[in-house]
DNA sequence: GCGCGATGTATCGCACCGATACATCGCGGC
DNA sequence: GCCGCGATGTATCGGTGCGATACATCGCGC
């Protein structure tokens, strides 16, 4: 997850570690908290990877009689051509990968440099994610409600709200995309009648 | 974290591996996972505690001439005395341990078992953590909201109204604790039998 | 009599968090 | 002048939990 923040972030502009973590706290700080624990060894990965290059930002140490004390200079990473490659493919997952609880909204972060498209399949994949979480819970509560306990019961209730605001939140975030989408030129008109075309 | 929620359940009835790991997705599915990676381990350490004993639930094996291959029998988990302690002790805390993200949920869950004191300085505790968070969200957004792309905007306007939504939520909890708490009476004889009771 | 999904116990690798350590910079107070 | 302190900056460590997986048994339908 923090590769494709990372290289999102990065691809906007070059940076150092302590910039980025500012960064992903203002960008997915409500829902992800992205620790130097778990930056620093995501950056060295990226690095062997050859996603990124950590460029000596100033520091120019010359090399024989170190100036002062280790005099430890500003890293700045920044993105190769690997790099674009390796995120532009990020992007255009549209799977469950893209989805889950734990990646949507980073990759929804990142929609401004996604495909309409892959951005359509990832809302609505998101959606029916929930619809199906939504289903569970209701079937689970309605099996148990009278067995629950007062606040077992307020919290199910709290949860399954939070699911139908996200959803209806998707639902226009859906329409929204759509609308602003150019109409399929020519190829496929399709109407919006469902008919069986094609069927053998 | 687990081993809350853990204790919590065996204190309502002893259960095998299998059902604790239902229960605890019936009860807090909602919010968060508990694999059985991390269930065992748990168990595991709380055993070694001394907070819970396993019962060979069934399997008794007759020793000499294993009956079938190793045939493994159902183990079934306890709580002991001092597990209770514990229990009593972690429903109890009233910090921060008891509010952040991770854990407020499962404290809430056990609301039914813990003082109601404690109960509403815990709602307090989270929905202050909460408006702070609101502050700082809030803050951020107007220093950069013209900066700031589309999608980004509308994420970071979607996690404020959650958290918004939430601090109603527990605003209403706490009256409704207020109101059904009896008015501070003579110091109070504490009923220290655990009789089930809901509140009036 | 066979297959398959539910029940059941258990482990492995990995991502991430929170705390912490340590160094430097720049500013205001005295 | 110089001292302290908070912001900037790089980095690691231990622990928690997740997702996938392995493997065994049970009960049911077909």
């Amino acid at each position: 997850m923090l590769e494709l923040a990372v290289l999102g972030l990065l691809n906007e502009s070059p940076l150092h570690g302590y910039e980025l973590r500012q960064r992903l706290k203002a960008t997915l700080g409500t829902f992800r908290a992205f620790s130097y624990g778990s930056l620093y060894p995501s950056l060295r990965r990226m690095k062997v990877s050859g996603w990124i290059t950590e460029d000596d930002g100033d520091a120019t140490v010359v090399a024989g009689a170190p100036p002062l004390t280790g005099r430890r200079g500003k890293v700045v990473y920044k993105l190769t051509a690997e790099g674009k490659e390796r995120l532009a493919d990020l992007l255009a997952e549209a799977g469950p990968s893209a989805w889950e609880d734990e990646t949507f909204g980073v990759h929804f972060a990142f929609f401004g440099q996604t495909d309409p498209e892959v951005r359509v399949r990832i809302l609505e994949g998101r959606r029916s994610r929930l619809e199906e979480r939504r289903e569970g819970v209701v079937t689970s509560l309605d099996r148990t409600r009278s067995r629950l306990d007062r606040y077992t019961l307020q919290l199910q209730e709290h949860g399954l709200e939070s699911v139908e605001r996200e959803v209806r939140w998707l639902t226009e975030l859906i329409e929204t995309e759509r609308r602003s989408a150019v109409p399929p030129a020519v190829p496929a008109p399709v109407p919006t009648t469902p008919t069986e075309r094609g069927a053998p």
